[in-house]
DNA sequence: ACCAGTTCGTCAAGGAGCTTGACTTTGTCC
DNA sequence: GGACAAAGTCAAGCTCCTTGACGAACTGGT
């Protein structure tokens, strides 16, 4: 039993307090250039949402799945949604106590700034970490999503 | 003005959502092996503290500037570890202000539970991707976190 | 046609994890 | 000694999530 072996240094810079970091430091980098821009009041959980919407249209229930959340999660996001215009409920035709989330023009818009945003930041890592690590690192990171998600549905 | 090119699956796989998503992930991983074992309420927050602990001592407000949150952020979460006697506060000898948060043995010993735990998570990866790539995801990480912060500091 | 069970979305309450502001105590500098 | 700064706590509030309960509406069996 010898416990005063604690290595500061490599807790510090392990591959999950990284990983953790550079996530963090990159989502506010982009949250912040939007916010700069034309949405000054989104905020990070309005974010999440946007990859999973359509203009064709989805139902607030099927969303709160795809984010892995509740359905009174995604409630209020939507709302504020609604009030910038970005995206409109529309009953839906087939189940009157549904509703369907879709895209309006100014939302498809808002998700083509956005895209460029992040298309930015990229580029600018791009252009310090050369075109082949950064390539690598997404390769990499995908992998790593997949094997780790395997590994939650085993033990969940 | 054609806004309705909407690309779901590049948005969905930005290097932004993937790093997010990974991070997460292996968070969760991490948090539920320990959970598991001896540290059945130990939460992510506690765990954010960790690598800063030292046996030799640290200042809160130290704690709170090298986590980038408040000072008053931190004292609940010390306040936990104290209870689980992992850390002691001893008042600072040269400031009757401060107290010094200092890890305990059983902390130490803590602190090497929590390094295994992760090593293992990481040995898991580096035989599914090979030494090479997950070194390189490393090293490519680190480069990346220093980039992300420096834009920090420009714009903050 | 009816009733049971499920699902859609919302309201209400609460917890975790942070924030800012105000405050006491103590240290530092001139 | 007196102005100012810093250490840590208390209080209030915000964000983002949770569970529980609910009314309305759909589905399937009888």
């Amino acid at each position: 039993m010898s416990p005063p072996a604690v290595p500061d240094a490599t807790l510090r810079a392990s591959l999950g307090q990284v990983l953790f970091r550079a996530a963090r430091l990159y989502n506010e980098a982009a949250l912040r250039r939007v916010q700069a821009g034309a949405a000054p009041d989104l905020r990070f959980a309005h974010t999440q949402l946007f990859p999973h919407l359509t203009t064709s249209g989805t139902r607030s229930s099927a969303l709160a799945k795809r984010l892995g959340v509740s359905k009174q999660a995604v409630g209020p996001l939507l709302d504020d949604l609604v009030a910038w215009a970005l995206v409109e409920r529309v009953v839906d035709p087939t189940d009157r106590r549904a509703s369907i989330v879709r895209l309006t023009p100014r939302g498809g818009e808002a998700i083509v700034h956005g895209l460029v945003v992040l298309g930015e930041i990229e580029a600018d890592l791009r252009r310090e970490l050369g075109h082949g690590e950064l390539d690598r690192l997404h390769a990499t990171l995908l992998q790593l999503t997949e094997l780790l998600a395997r590994g939650d549905d085993r033990s969940g």
